[in-house]
DNA sequence: CTGAAAGCGCTTACAG
DNA sequence: CTGAAAGCGCTTACAG
């Protein structure tokens, strides 16, 4: 049995020896540069061909004056998370366009785990940096962005940084939700919101009170839930509001793990059709239940291009005065737990 | 008002000078080396601090014997798709440990966009290559694989190239949701499948007609769709194979948003809880359906995890043979809509 | 324990 | 149109 030896990766210079030309007309060929006689083109075409040259992207950067190394960062809280691989996809294809790859990781909403990513990034001279970001202190980054290197937040503002933001129109997505609850002629909503230390959170929920306010409705503390991380917390929660002596006659889910666990306590309940239900950010079959979710949409997606496109825009001018970007929370998908 | 310039970024000759130490001590202090006096080890640190000294990653590769980029190429199907989202995350968390990061983009099932984020991948050097095959041949590939980078085809075997493959036991589980089936009485059972050129789809469409056939029963050509490529295509496949003078009493959908599709024709007809239902691949808020639908799920982080385990045993031996790793279907989880 | 020289694969700046 | 030399930021191989 033989033993596989990989062949060796050629060089410039290997396809310069097998053309016979210098290193310096492999480059021009390789680079499309004009200014090598047509034989010459071909022939080191031809050599390049046979030995299966591809040039070593890192190596050129080196040497190069922009030192680009068209690869941008992308730090998600979690890459399974459909919104997160939403905002994945559309910082790729922005990024495709640009002939610039994708290093994405999760933080988990860690801390450390944020700061160990965005250093593996930048020691790769990523020529941005795109973050969801986690904890409360993005201040570690501040060295990278005075030396120039795009910072985009995306989501959420960072802290401890002046850099641009991309986040969703979180406050009016969820006043358009409630006020919706309120045409049915609901005046007693409860709002079961996720983790308060979240700006999304803290915006949708302030968006619930505005609305609230706005027709004079009171938003008493004991129909005000925070901190719900999952289905079975928000399901809970929910029975427990259901057992006050005034209950709500509609909930306002501000996430849609929350909503889910929502739907689960009314049906459990006999609620269903009943107790009113809207919640913030769609989920696969939502539309599938009985009866379906109303849901304010996220459009993840543009959060994500327009995260990337700032990041290309400010490696074009890197004195764009840093802007919070806000994508509107676009529809409101009535469909039919709010009574419609 | 002022200009920001931006700090230029410092390099290893810059920490030199300033700890008035020599390129190479400064060298080894960074990468942890010893046989530098304690003093010098302490003046270097607080130089390469106050100059915020960051090693570049690319230039230290290029002389270094081991030429490891520590950067491994993911090509995904979709990134927004949640099962390829679960492969990516557990790629991740394996590429994490060995300080590995992740170039991530999606193919949108194009031979064309596969060759070409391969190459961007290839260019850049990456320790390994995991790809969810697109289109039906992968050699241009092979080049790269005789030189030994490391590929692994996930979900998918890949075609024209012989590498390690990670897969699910599409077969064992459409095998398994059958069997449930027809556990119930079902013998007359319609199978609901996806695009018949991939891989997954004659796998999953084989384990259904093994288990059927096992029984004794058979699977007429009438009660078998192919092609179907979203909810809607499934939804009208559906309403199709009820109007049959025999309908089929149960159906297998061979993937999730065929499930979904399926469901909802079953609602209008009036027929969940009468007409059995059964799916390939869990989604979200499928336990929340009425009746709550059966599925065979996929552990796609697990394919993930092993693919990208398999890239680095390959790194460190790169004889290995080229194997097929079956990843079990590991759970039938039964809920309403078989019947039970 | 320390450092001067050469070299990784390429581009730049320059000379012919 | 063509190429020899220097250099990007680092590591390697070696000498002291």
């Amino acid at each position: 049995m033989t033993i596989p030896r990989s062949a060796p990766r050629p060089t410039m210079k290997d396809v310069a020896a097998r053309a016979g030309v210098s290193l310096k007309t492999v480059s021009r060929v390789v680079n499309r540069e004009d200014g090598v006689s047509a034989g010459r083109v071909e022939r080191v075409q031809r050599a390049a061909e046979e030995l299966g040259y591809q040039p070593d992207a890192a190596a050129g950067n080196l040497r190069r004056s922009d030192r680009r190394s068209h690869a941008v960062g992308l730090l998600l809280s979690s890459a399974e998370n459909p919104f997160d691989a939403w905002i994945q996809r559309g910082v790729e294809d922005v990024a495709a366009q640009r002939r610039t790859v994708v290093l994405a990781a999760s933080s988990d909403e860690s801390s450390q785990r944020e700061l160990r990513i965005a250093q593996a990034f930048t020691a790769r001279r990523v020529d941005g940096l795109i973050l969801l970001p986690a904890g409360q202190d993005q201040s570690h980054l501040a060295r990278e962005v005075e030396r120039g290197t795009p910072v985009v937040a995306v989501d959420r503002p960072a802290r401890g940084l002046r850099i641009d933001a991309v986040l969703a129109d979180n406050r009016g997505g969820a006043r358009a939700g409630v006020e919706h609850l309120m045409g049915h002629g609901h005046r007693r909503i409860a709002v079961l919101g996720h983790l308060a230390s979240l700006h999304t959170a803290a915006e949708r929920l302030a968006g619930a009170r505005e609305a609230l306010a706005a027709a004079g409705a009171a938003l008493p503390d004991e129909l005000v839930v925070q901190g719900l991380e999952d289905e079975q917390d928000a399901a809970r929660a929910v029975h427990r509001l259901l057992d006050l002596e005034h209950p709500p006659t509609a909930l306002f889910a501000t996430r849609n793990v929350v909503s889910a666990g929502a739907f689960r306590a009314l049906r459990e309940r006999g609620e269903l059709g009943r107790t009113a239900l809207a919640g913030f950010d769609d989920f696969a079959a939502a539309d599938l239940l009985d009866p379906p979710l109303t849901v304010i949409t996220q459009e993840a997606y543009d959060l994500g291009r327009a995260a990337a496109e700032r990041v290309f825009a400010r490696m074009e001018d890197p004195r764009l005065a840093p802007e919070t970007i806000t994508i509107p929370t676009r529809r409101l998908i009535v469909r039919g737990s709010c009574g419609c």
